[in-house]
RNA sequence: GGUCGAGUAGCUCAGCUGGAUAGAGCAUCUGCCUUCUAAGCAGACGGUCACAGGUUCGAAUCCUGUCUCGAUCACCA
């Protein structure tokens, strides 16, 4: 408030001594080794006052302080011009601020424009990780912010629920799975799916083996192992619609979901709509026949379509193989027009990793092509891997931090210190157990959230459950200071 | 090779729509617990802002080139 204020003084100020209209001005925080709150920086000031930068500070400074109720001092160092602010000001800045319950933040406005989030978007064949935590804590504080001000905003998931890797855990639970369930095994759905994915893959590399040991080439055995053979052929059922099979897969399905459901809870996270792939994999196709037909896209000989987007400085992406079937592009145009349906969205934010970098940039560019004007309002929320001090997560290795284990090393951990500190015997086990909570995943949290986003992070397990210093704890522990 | 992103203290990171002497935390070192919560506080040490040019009164910030790392350039998603 009192910086725009000072604004329009400073800008009336140059009008009446210069007979000049300025638009840009920069006023910063004097800062704290010299004398005044707000600075004027008057360099470039200095083409309308046609004076050097001390007479020129001086002169604004001497009008504010006769014209100006704002400020009650000034001093000129070189081409700052420092400004002492009256003490009332402030007292009453504060007094609004301390007096407005929602300081700084706005609900929800009735008709503002929507904003769709998409953020965490998992496969259901293994739980989550680390790099789902950093994607679905920044897509959802992105849309917390939106909301914050004043936007309407709808978050939603699209779960990749179909393919050869969801075969792949089915087949293996079919095989050695001894029909086990969560129930029987106390085990999350989405950790006892992924278990079989892992089995899946240890037979795999078994066979594999095998049929190395007997001669074949490395590729060939990929292709040749029964197991990946039966998988494949789970596939084909699936998509003939066998009722055994999708019974399987839907059973399988909502272990997963129930699991995920848990781990989204304890984060503290909701959507409002799930998209399954299963239901959006066909979507778009007709879009590309219509696009074909504006000449926008164009077939190949073996009629397969693509777009050239070489004037773009990009190149050709394929939109349908040649025997019409979707890929990953069409879906997502699809997908996305089926949200502008759904919501009549102004903007559309992608919580989505930046190895598809290259991937949005062409999905907009098609949409902008096609004549959708929101599609102008997208943008790929693109953020970088999590790294682990020994290099990059691979599953192969098992190095793969899960989100589960590690929001309960950290809740640990709170706990741990908490009751080494012995601050918290007057509570009751309840209470206490909401603190661990709310302490060990605000570290996680804030851990994860201080980075910039574009940046790869390196994750240290110890370091990170630090809780002193630049740590959501330390600021925590300020706040109920302060309260 | 083309494109995109990153490179700042020993480590992890801020700062990047150009502004004064580049900031935090961790680590190291020195003090501070019988007194408002020591999960803390006060201080010290620590910099060729990858490199080289350019623009500017002024560059970590903008432009060009170079180097390093990563991603991507699939009829995978």
């Amino acid at each position: 408030m009192i910086h725009h204020q000072l604004h329009s003084a400073v800008q009336s100020a140059v009008q009446s001594l210069f007979s000049a209209e300025v638009h840009e001005l920069s006023i910063q925080k004097t800062r704290k080794e010299f004398k005044g709150d707000l600075t004027l920086v008057v360099f470039p000031l200095l083409k309308v006052s046609k004076m050097n930068p001390e007479q020129t500070s001086n002169e604004i400074g001497k009008f504010l302080l006769e014209h100006s109720i704002l400020v009650s001092n000034y001093n000129t160092v070189k081409g700052f011009l420092n400004l002492t602010i009256h003490d009332e000001l402030w007292l009453t800045e504060f007094d609004n601020a301390f007096n407005n319950p929602h300081f700084g933040v706005q609900n929800e406005q009735p008709n503002s424009p929507i904003h769709v989030v998409e953020f965490s978007s998992p496969n259901t064949n293994k739980p989550l990780h680390l790099g789902h935590i950093r994607n679905i804590l920044l897509g959802h504080s992105v849309a917390r912010i939106l909301t914050a001000s004043g936007k309407r905003v709808k978050k939603v998931q699209i779960i990749n629920d179909r393919g050869i890797h969801i075969c792949k855990s089915m087949l293996a639970w079919q095989e050695f799975g001894a029909n086990e369930t969560p129930q029987s095994t106390g085990i999350k759905g989405d950790h006892l799916v992924g278990k079989y994915y892992v089995v899946f893959d240890q037979q795999y590399k078994k066979e594999q083996q095998a049929l190395i040991a007997q001669g074949r080439s490395k590729e060939q055995a990929e292709k040749e192992s029964p197991i990946f053979k039966r998988a494949q052929e789970l596939l084909i059922k699936w998509e003939a619609k066998d009722k055994e099979v999708i019974k399987l897969w839907q059973m399988m399905n909502a272990w997963v979901y129930d699991g995920f459901e848990q781990t989204y809870q304890r984060m503290g996270v909701s959507f409002d709509k799930n998209y399954y792939e299963s239901d959006t994999y066909l979507l778009g196709k007709e879009v590309i026949a219509s696009g074909l037909e504006k000449g926008i896209f164009y077939k190949k000989k073996d009629g397969s379509v693509w777009i050239d987007l070489t004037d773009d400085g990009l190149d050709e992406k394929i939109l349908l193989r040649a025997d019409g079937t979707a890929v990953y592009m069409t879906q997502d145009i699809g997908t996305a027009i089926q949200r502008h349906d759904d919501f009549e969205f102004s903007h559309m934010v992608y919580t989505v990793g930046n190895e598809q970098d290259y991937h949005f940039k062409v999905l907009f560019l098609i949409l902008e092509k096609l004549g959708y004007q929101w599609a102008t309002n997208c943008y790929h929320l693109s953020y970088g891997m999590v790294d682990l001090p020994t290099g990059k997560m691979k599953s192969r290795e098992g190095t793969v931090v899960d989100a589960d284990e590690l929001m309960q090393e950290m809740v640990q951990t709170a706990k741990d210190i908490s009751q080494e500190l012995g601050k918290i015997d007057a509570m009751s086990e309840e209470e206490s157990e909401q603190l661990y909570e709310t302490i060990g995943l605000g570290a996680l949290n804030y851990f994860m959230l201080k980075v910039d986003p574009k940046k790869r992070m390196v994750f240290n397990p110890q370091e990170s459950i630090d809780f002193n210093g630049n740590t959501g704890p330390f600021i925590q522990y300020t706040y109920a200071r302060i309260q």
